[in-house]
Formats: structure tokens, sequence, C-alpha cells
RNA sequence: GCUGGUAUGGCGGAAUAGGUAGACGCAAGGGACUUAAAAUCCCUCGGCAGAGAUGUCGUAUCGGUUCAAGUCCGAUUACCAGCACCA
């Protein structure tokens, strides 16, 4: 047992007041830079979910300054957002204030748990200071046309009062107040993440992240290679549809429009039905999002009478429907439909009653199928139909090969206070224009409440009324602000030069420390801000400002930290657990080791607060050996097979994020070490170092205790030799038939054959194969034999 | 429905290239120390049979490949995550 509350204190206030965690911006030392994904700070403060990620990035920068290199390990604030404004007008308490406090009582807990941050660069998204450089992106992104204010269909989270974004759509409620979500017509700005969505899918083969994380931004982003091709109408006008199936062209029986397609307010005055088809339109608008794209809904919709199209392959007259599974914002907006080869058309003419012909022999659209009922297509299999038809649509002008996202544009404003105010100025004559002077300071305000129209507070101040820095007139400023992600969208180049007033961080800088060399964060960012930042890079990259063309050369993602039933941990489930107890009982090397054992680091597991007192016990086991140290600067011979294995495994399972055998490996060893109730001082020094990256505090006291010699944080990372690594003895397993019948022992390694000769001899194999055939026999060295009899 | 993943004791989880399943930890039971408790230390700890040595079954289910399968292949089931009328 020790004295953790005071062991730990003093070094906290040690590595508080040195120099060893701070990064310096150029070094002889080859560079790594590791990041984490920086917190929002709440007013509920940390849960120990939140460590997992930090604890483990600790371990590797801790092990990484012992291995020579000039580390970056930064930390800072993602501080604007809903849940502090919301917190804000419920306390009525400035944004700011709140932010200042959550803040504070973070830093305290993080700090509580010893973590190597460099919180010389700590950064914070809500500061002039960082946001004037989170505007001067949009300013570009808008000079070079990718953003821009468009009319839209948006989400709008009724509770929230506000826009969002496609990715923050969870189940068709808000992804973070879990508010109803509906749809919205409204201009808004927009970045166009769409003009990147091919960039975005193939730089996916430079970077190494796991596999889970690469298919789902591949899902999200959705890339589908089709066709588009034009009808004509009867009305004069032609439209076009895109297909992903171009060679069943001869199969289709209608074509559909989204309710929402311009066509139909064009050509209103030829619809004989156009109140029904308005009316149609009318109940859909009124559907949640959630409910209109639901897949097991009943299809409906509304023939167009009147008008009629035609397939121009094969001139066949052919009627229009609207229907609401048809999306106004994929595509073209219209599909033709092909019954036979389509479910949805096929359940949609099942209630329509559509005559349709098949134009494949299997009428699956997977694998090789035959082309039949189509014409000069027929006898083909459809992957030839497919490039013959593109061939003929081409040549006849009537149509195109075309690729299409599922991914949209990033809607890109909030109607909130509490977020970068959006640099630009409305004005009548000019438009939008850039304002001149960044930052934009968000102004101080006092009521911070949303209208109920779901107009920003910002509306109701003096503050928006501005001149057109192109023409002079009166002019207004735009009362949106930006969405929580654009300040983590580029937070890790800040980092590399967090002072800097005259650009958002040196040439220098970035090209000495990017790419990162290793992030770590949460699977839940994957659509979001992992995607979000790799478009802003790659922006970055186009105008020059940054060197690589992707953000993160290794990303990882930890599994989830459950509460005890195993269920997520949230305050309404009554199963937090916050790190400030635990390390006010077991201290703070205690919370790190358990987070790092408690299983597999990528999977999730519950929090157990039995558990936990193994590591304890560890930890005391291990302060222990102080009772027992020898003089002897030396590895016992008997132990030299043992340490070599364990540096090894050690080293390897950080570097694999296998921390739970990592630390598995030194319980064992210890065990191993106390029964010759001894320990030597070269075995401590070895021991204290592979320990030291998962318990710092303690492993730093017993350090200075014994005067080791050098400054812990920085001695050289123990190195192992395989050679080293031998067994004294090997025990033999014998089978007969697979199964294993005997085991014995030999002191030194033999060879194969003469394995085989000694397992024979074993008196109880003996007894099994005498008076029968061996037929074969296997032997897999030191280990293993099986004979094979008959 | 689609995509990805997972399935091993009472629990969290181990098991390089197919080669002793259950490392390490927790909980539980027994014992030592103690007036007692806590802490600590020692022993046991997948099921069944057996006093025991030992035998036998056992990694979600069914089947296959192999001298040998938790690991490879095929099918099934359950759970988790993401997407979800994307033409």
């Amino acid at each position: 047992m020790y004295n953790f509350k005071d062991i730990e204190q003093k070094w906290q206030e040690k590595w508080e007041n040195c120099d060893d965690f701070h990064a310096v911006n150029f070094s002889d030392k080859p560079k790594y830079y590791l990041l984490v994904e920086f917190p929002y700070p709440s007013a509920q403060g940390l849960h120990v979910g939140h460590l997992r990620s930090w604890v483990a990035l600790d371990v590797v920068a801790r092990k990484r300054r012992k291995e020579g290199y000039n580390v970056l390990y930064p930390m800072g604030w993602d501080a604007f957002g809903l849940p502090t404004e919301n917190y804000a007008i419920k306390n009525n308490i400035h944004p700011r204030i709140a932010t200042e406090k959550n803040i504070a009582n973070f830093k305290k807990q993080l700090k509580s748990v010893g973590i190597s941050f460099d919180w010389k660069r700590e950064i914070d998204t809500t500061s002039k200071d960082y946001y004037k450089w989170t505007q001067w992106i949009f300013s570009k992104l808008f000079k070079k046309g990718l953003a821009a204010k468009e009319e839209s269909t948006v989400n709008w989270c009724s509770s929230c009062k506000c826009v969002l974004a496609n990715e923050e759509v969870v189940g068709g409620n808000c992804e973070r107040c879990g508010g109803e979500v509906t749809q919205k017509t409204k201009k808004q700005w927009i970045l166009k993440i769409t003009k990147y969505a091919q960039r975005l899918i193939d730089d996916l083969d430079l970077v190494d992240y796991p596999e889970r994380v690469k298919t789902q931004q591949k899902n999200w982003i959705g890339r589908s290679e089709g066709a588009k091709i034009l009808f004509s109408t009867s009305v004069g006008e032609n439209l076009e549809i895109f297909t992903t199936l171009p060679e069943t062209i001869f199969g289709v029986s209608h074509i559909i429009l989204a309710p929402e397609h311009k066509f139909i307010d064009k050509h209103k005055n030829k619809i004989e039905n156009i109140d029904e088809i308005l009316a149609y339109r009318e109940k859909v608008s009124k559907m949640k999002k959630i409910d209109r794209t639901d897949a097991n809904k009943e299809k409906s919709g509304v023939k167009v009478v009147g008008i009629t199209a035609k397939n121009l392959v094969n001139n066949k007259e052919i009627p229009i429907f609207v229907s609401d599974y048809v999306l106004a914002d994929y595509g073209t907006g219209v599909v033709m439909a092909v019954p036979a080869h389509d479910s949805r058309d096929f359940d949609f003419v099942q209630k329509y009653h559509i005559d349709y012909i098949p134009v494949m022999r299997d009428n699956k659209n997977t694998g090789k199928s035959e082309m039949i009922n189509s014409d000069f297509l027929n006898g083909l299999d459809n992957i030839s139909a497919r490039k013959k038809i593109i061939e003929y649509i081409t040549d006849k002008k009537i149509g195109k090969s075309y690729i299409s996202f599922k991914l949209r544009d990033w809607i890109f404003a909030r109607q909130r206070y509490w977020g970068e105010p959006i640099p630009i100025i409305n004005c009548e004559k000019c438009g939008a224009v850039l304002e001149k002077n960044l930052p934009l300071v968000l102004p101080d305000i006092e009521n911070f409440k949303t209208s109920e129209n779901g107009e920003s507070p910002l509306c109701a101040l003096d503050w928006i009324k501005t001149k057109c820095p192109k023409c002079g007139g009166d002019a207004l400023r735009e009362t949106d602000t930006m969405p929580q992600w654009a300040g983590s969208s580029w937070y890790f180049l800040r980092y590399l030069d967090p002072e800097n007033n005259n650009c958002l961080a040196s040439k220098e800088a970035i090209d000495y420390w990017m790419p990162v060399d290793w992030y770590n964060g949460g699977m839940e960012h994957t659509t979001l801000h992992l995607l979000y930042s790799r478009f802003w890079h790659k922006f970055l990259y186009d105008i020059g400002v940054v060197n690589t063309p992707e953000p993160y050369k290794k990303r990882t993602s930890h599994g989830m930290i459950l509460g005890g039933n195993n269920e997520k941990m949230s305050k309404s489930r009554g199963n937090v657990v916050n790190p400030t107890d635990v390390v006010n009982e077991y201290g703070a090397d205690v919370i790190r080791l358990y987070e790092m054992f408690m299983g597999d680091f990528e999977k999730s597991a519950p929090w157990s607060t039995e558990s936990i007192k193994g590591c304890k016990r560890f930890l005391d086991k291990y302060w222990d050996l102080l009772n027992i140290i020898s003089d002897e600067d030396f590895v016992r011979p008997g132990f030299v097979s043992d340490f070599n294995k364990a540096i090894k495994k050690v080293s390897l399972d950080i570097e694999n994020l296998k921390f739970n055998t990592a630390i598995a490996t030194l319980m064992d060893l210890i065990g191993k070490i106390k029964e010759t109730k001894k320990i030597t001082r070269k075995e401590l020094e070895i021991f204290s170092l592979l320990l030291n990256p998962f318990a710092p505090h303690v492993t730093s006291e017993v350090w200075e205790r014994l005067k080791f010699s050098g400054n812990i944080n920085f001695v050289k990372w123990p190195e192992y030799d395989d050679s080293l690594i031998s067994q004294e003895s090997y025990e033999i397993v014998v089978q007969v038939n697979g199964k294993i019948r005997d085991k014995f022992i030999i002191n030194s390694s033999v060879n194969d054959s003469e394995l085989v000769k000694l397992a024979k001899m074993q008196e109880k194999i003996q007894n099994i194969i005498k008076n029968k055939r061996i037929l074969k026999e296997f032997c897999v060295s030191n280990k293993l034999v099986n004979l094979v009899v008959g």
C-alpha cells in the first residue's frame, strides 16, 4: 500500500512546472504528432468514457518520448455549440461564462489523471483569435465558390429551432437533443462537399484507417455508377432520369417524378388533374422525413393525366406518375420504372395496375443474366448490354454515363447565437459580400433565445446594420452562425502554431508536423467530424495552405465504455461514473491502468466497480517491490528470458492497441518475481520503464527514490533481444489420432525426429500404440507430436 | 432489407502462421494471520463421472476440410453498430 494521493499530487505539480511535455517546433529528433478528439466542455464534466482515448494515446506518447521522438500531444476545447447555449438560457448565464467554467472543470479533471498533454498549446474554438481563422477558411471557400447560399429543403429540429446537416439527423431525430426533425424549404449557407466526393473516396487508399471506418465513409458518400437518359414528353420539354441499370431501358413501363419536381409547376395548365397532384404534394411535404423514406411503407402516387412521355430508345409512349418514393434531391428527381427488375417499381405497379415486361432472364439484377425482349440487346449478358446501351444513347445524344453520390452538400448555418459568425454582409445591390476585417467578433448579448420563427438572436441587434464594403450602401450582416463542426474541422493545424496572428499556422510548422501520425477517436464521428475535416483539409491543400492531401496518416477507434448494467452511460440511465470519484478512491494510476486493462481497446466494455480492484492490487504489489530490492545491477539469469519476453510483448502490444495483454504480461511477471522474494535494481528499473506509460506517477516516485539515472520521461525505452528469449525446458504434448494422451518435458531443444522417437518411448504412449501400426507422424518443433495409428 | 462486426467459464477477457482452450483480472468457496473485521497471504475454481490418478464432453447451432479447428470453408441463429424507397 502506498499513499497515492501525496505521490500523485507531487508528480502532477512537477509536470506542471517543467517542460518535459512541451513539444518544440523544429528539433533534431524525428517528430511524432499524436492527436485525440478534443472534448466539448459540457456542464456535466468528464465521464470515464472520455478518458479511454486520451489515456491510450498518452501511453503511446510516453513511450514515444522514450524512443527519442519529438512528441506533440495537444489538447483543447471544442466549445461552441447548442448544449452550452441551452444551458445558458436555462440558467440565465452568458454562454461565455458557462464555457469558461466548464473548461476550468474539465481541465482540472483532466490534470488529475496525469495525461502528458502539452498545455502550452491549448486552444479554444470560441476565442476570437481562434475563430478568426475558422472565418478565414470560410472566406476562402466562399471565394472559390464552395460556400454559397442556396434554396433547398433542409432538416429542421423543432426543439433546437435550427437547421441540421444530414449527418446530424439520426433515425429521424436530432443528433444532439433527440428532438423531432421536419423538412423545411429555406435559403441556407451550404458548403459544397459533394465536389470532393470522389476524392474523399479515392484518397482513403492513402491512409491507414480501420476497414470499418473506410467502408462506413464509402457507404455514406454512396457512389453509384449509371447513366442519365432523356425521355421526351408530349409538352415538348424532355425529362432526364438517372438509373444504375440503363440496360433495362426496354423494360420501362412508366416514369416517376418526385412530387416536388418543377416540371409539374411549369406545365400545370396541361395537367388535367393538377389539383389532385398539388394535394398529393402538400400531403407529402407535411410528412416527416423518417416516415417518407420508410422503405416498408405502402407505395403511393398519382398519375399525371394529360401529359405522356416517350422512351426514345424504342419510341414507346408511356405514362408519367408522381410518387413520394422518388426523392427530389437525388439523381435528377425522376426515375424510369422497370417493375420486372426493381422491387419498388414492382410494388408500385401492383397498386396502380400498369403493364410491364421482363427484360432479363433472371429477374434478380445481381450476377449475370441474359437480356430478352430488348431488341438489339437480346442475347447479350447484362454487363455487355450495359456497355452497348451506353454507347447507343451517347451516340444518339439522348443520354450519357453518369456517377451519382448519396452525399449531400453540407448545410453550414445554424440559427443560433453560440457559434462563429459567418463573415458575410448581405447587400441588396451587391449580394453576399465578404467581411473585410477578421475576426468578425460575436457580439455580446443578453437575450440568447431563438425567436419562435427560428431566427437567430443576433437578428434583434443593431450589430446587424452595417455598410456594404463594396458599394458603401446600407447592408445587413449575416445572422446565422456556423455549425458545431466548423471549429473542429481544422483544429489540428492550430496546435502547430497556436499564437500565430498572421496565419492559421506558419508554413514551416505545418511542413514540419503534418500529417498527424496517429489520430484516435470515436466511431460516431466517422461520417461527421472525420469526413468534414478531411474535406476542409483537401480544400486547404488545393489552395496551398497545407502540404498533405490527407490530414491523418493513421486513425484508430476505441470502444465505448458502458455502464455497469451494460448500457450506454448517460445521465438519464443513472449509470455515469465520474472519474473524479474513482481518482479519489483509487488514484490516477489505477483508473488509467483499469481503463487500459478492462478489455479489448477497440470493443465496448462495461465499467466494473469490482474489477478495478485488481489494478489497485497490482500497483500495491509493484510498490511493495521496494521492500525486497537487492543492490545487484543485473537481471538474474533465471529472469533474462522473462524480461526479454515482457519487453517484446509490452512494446508490440502498445503499438497494436492491445493494452490489456500488455498489462497482463506485467502482472504475470510481477507474480513470478514475487515468488523469489527478491528483485534486483536492474529488474526493477526495466519493470518501472515498462509500467511508466500506464502508471506514470508511482513509477516516477519509485524511479526517484531508487535514484535511477536520468529523467524517467526520456530514459531510453528498453530493448529486447530475441536470441535471449529461450526456454530452459519445453513441455511436449503427445497426441494419438489427434487426442492428447501424454505430456513430457525435455530440457533443451531437440530435432524433430528425435522428438518423435522420445514421444514413442513414453510409457503411456507405448501402451496405446502397441499392436498398432503407425501410419503417419506429425511434429511441431519443441511443442507437439501427433501419431496417427490404424 | 443492405453493409460492417461480434458470439469462448458466474463476469471482463486471453489464445503469432490451424498445434496443450480458458493467460491476466474480478467474483465465489476453503484455509492462514487477527479478540474481530478490513487488508494481506496460501489453496480450489468449465460441465459430467470418480475418493483419486484419470476418463469424457466442451469455444452460439448444424455440416465440411484436415493427422489436428475457437481459429479455415458452407449454411443457420442471436446480438451490436451504421445505412435505410439513393432508382
